[in-house]
DNA sequence: TTGAAGTATCTCGATTTCAAGATAATATCA
DNA sequence: TGATATTATCTTGAAATCGAGATACTTCAA
């Protein structure tokens, strides 16, 4: 098995520190690491379309969300793990970009609704386009076994979490 | 197969873009949100003892580089996923803490020793302690078997950033 | 009806990170 | 030797995020 950056890790600990198991160490650092490359392999795609994949997530859920393309902030939080202001920045950026507009919610006025302008539909058709694509790009690494296998484990290992 | 966060997103891009082979999405979303989780709960045990990830990142690679305890930026910066700008801040927050100290390296003047001061040995010795236990606790949710299919399929992933 | 509790969003200040470029020292080689 | 390229670190300004708390509206119950 070819070494990898974690396994020098390892080793080096298990010289320096031979009373710890650092056996999940190993797994937990590729899978943070991992995530980072993919997070950025993902940037890229957006950024050449003008967006970021915090921006890109908002339009994205709106999107999804079907027609008339109206969400609160509320219910795009639900979706994403960032806190409320947060959002409420990404909202900013969107709205001053012209892709998305606040509407009061006649229903609760507390409530605000957060809807896709035409040009936040069709920017974001074609973001998600690309980005699809290059997500086949990014999975097609492993065999379509490993693919299930490591899908079926993440499954798994997040509804600890969920 | 219980749904989870993920599946709801992919049938919701189903109905909307049925176009769209949104595969990849599944393990590529399962992947990142798992290492948002797993990176909070990380960050908890640092937390009680004063530390973040960051800083602690800082501290291991010279606790584990073994006596005398010293590295420079560079060498530091090679084993983690960050630029110069954001190592000079780690290091000077560390040396505010009293943790570490600047020297210079008498063998190249461009560069300089970061060493590891025996308040940050000591420090970094309990923390890692605390925090290969709690990665203990954190890899328990899979069993022997699913943790090494993954680990192996990580590692074959990773290979193709690395 | 009214006061208290709950909910939805936004504000504020601090922190962390990055990209780009500045600074200073060393290496290369004609 | 001297000019140029390379290397190592730091500086700067902008951006994203967070936690805590403020604000405004709604719900509930007496």
């Amino acid at each position: 098995m070819e070494k990898d950056h974690v396994d020098r890790i390892l080793a080096q600990w298990r010289t320096e520190r031979p009373d710890l198991d650092v056996e999940p160490m190993g797994l937990l650092g590729r899978l943070a690491r991992l995530a980072t490359y993919l997070g950025r392999e993902v940037e890229k795609t957006f950024l050449e379309l003008g967006l970021t994949s915090a921006s890109f997530d908002v339009l994205a859920a709106l999107r999804r969300s079907g027609a008339p393309y109206r969400l609160s902030p509320g219910d795009l939080l639900a979706t994403m793990m960032i806190t409320s202001g947060t959002m409420t920045n990404r909202v900013d950026q969107l709205e001053k970009a012209g892709l998305v507009a606040r509407l009061t919610n006649p229903e609760d006025r507390r409530s605000v609704l957060i809807a896709l302008k035409p040009e936040g539909f069709d920017l974001v058709e074609r973001a998600v386009t690309a980005h699809v694509a290059n997500q086949h790009r990014l999975t097609a690494f492993l065999d379509l076994d490993e693919r299930a296998a490591l899908d079926a484990i993440l499954r798994k290992y997040l509804l600890a979490f969920e």
